[in-house]
DNA sequence: TTCAAAAGGACCTTTTCAGTCCGGTCTGTC
DNA sequence: GACAGACCGGACTGAAAAGGTCCTTTTGAA
């Protein structure tokens, strides 16, 4: 298909979202998350780690250990945990390397996929996870 | 990497600008097209294939055979052209079919990807051809 | 000490990507 | 009509990534 979100990407999202629908200094277990959120356990933990090593969640280890929000709900984008998960957002090959394209001067539609990546930047960068979670505790 | 365009979506909108800068009424042969945008010729014919079914360009068999545009290159969009080769594009599953994402109803996170996909197309429904080929003849 | 839970890495299966190959068909030219 | 040039179309393939699983080790709290 192309041009599609990883399922990796997608649940990261989703557990994060979860995480930050919890009450402040709460942390949830892998086994709680993946539940809640229906993610496989085995293949949610790795994606917990790839997050806690971007520095967006942390983890508390040994028996009541879990994950929770690194720093408020409101100062991580969605774009922060895709990007910690797939890797950096590029459109295609000659935005993320624009060293590697030989047509890359005077290309007209290198422009447009800048253009056309700001806009998408302009959104995921944007929003928070504080913003997807509108049943946060009142 | 996810969320990256495929090497076939990118070859097909640089086949399609080469196409666009021709003359009025000329065909471009299959080798013609490959050697000028540096595409494999043997991949580039599949994508070329894709094209014509999908109305976008139109292909002349027998000798001196070739491929144009189908119409105006004003009136073929980036869009049209990348989902011809790689499918409609949708940024992640639960937009694509909702009806397949029971967590559907209610789901922020689905309305940013709305939001998101929405400025992708705005940018890629809106450039035309026309506009990736300012090399055209006077 | 013991047990619950995360860390981390090896492994596996399936799908997609990116491309090749080849026989078939069409059509302009001689 | 024969022939050569060019597209048609589908089967095939190798490599890579996606999407997980499993197991051992380490950590921390009761």
């Amino acid at each position: 298909m192309g041009l599609q979100l990883t399922r990796g990407g997608e649940y990261a999202v989703r557990a994060m979202a979860y995480l930050a629908r919890l009450p402040e200094g709460h942390v949830a277990a892998l086994h709680e998350i993946g539940r809640a959120q229906d993610i496989p356990e085995s293949f949610l933990a790795k994606i917990l780690q790839s997050l806690v090593h971007a520095g967006l969640a942390v983890s508390l280890r040994g028996a009541h250990g879990g994950f929770a929000l690194a720093r408020p709900a409101s100062e991580i984008t969605m774009r922060d945990v895709i990007e910690a998960v797939d890797g950096p957002i590029a459109l295609n090959q000659c935005v993320a390397s624009p060293e590697d394209c030989p047509r890359n001067h005077d290309c007209e539609v290198h422009k447009v996929w800048l253009c056309a990546q700001d806009q998408l930047m302009g959104v995921l960068g944007t929003v928070s996870l504080q913003s997807l979670a509108p049943a946060a505790v009142a």
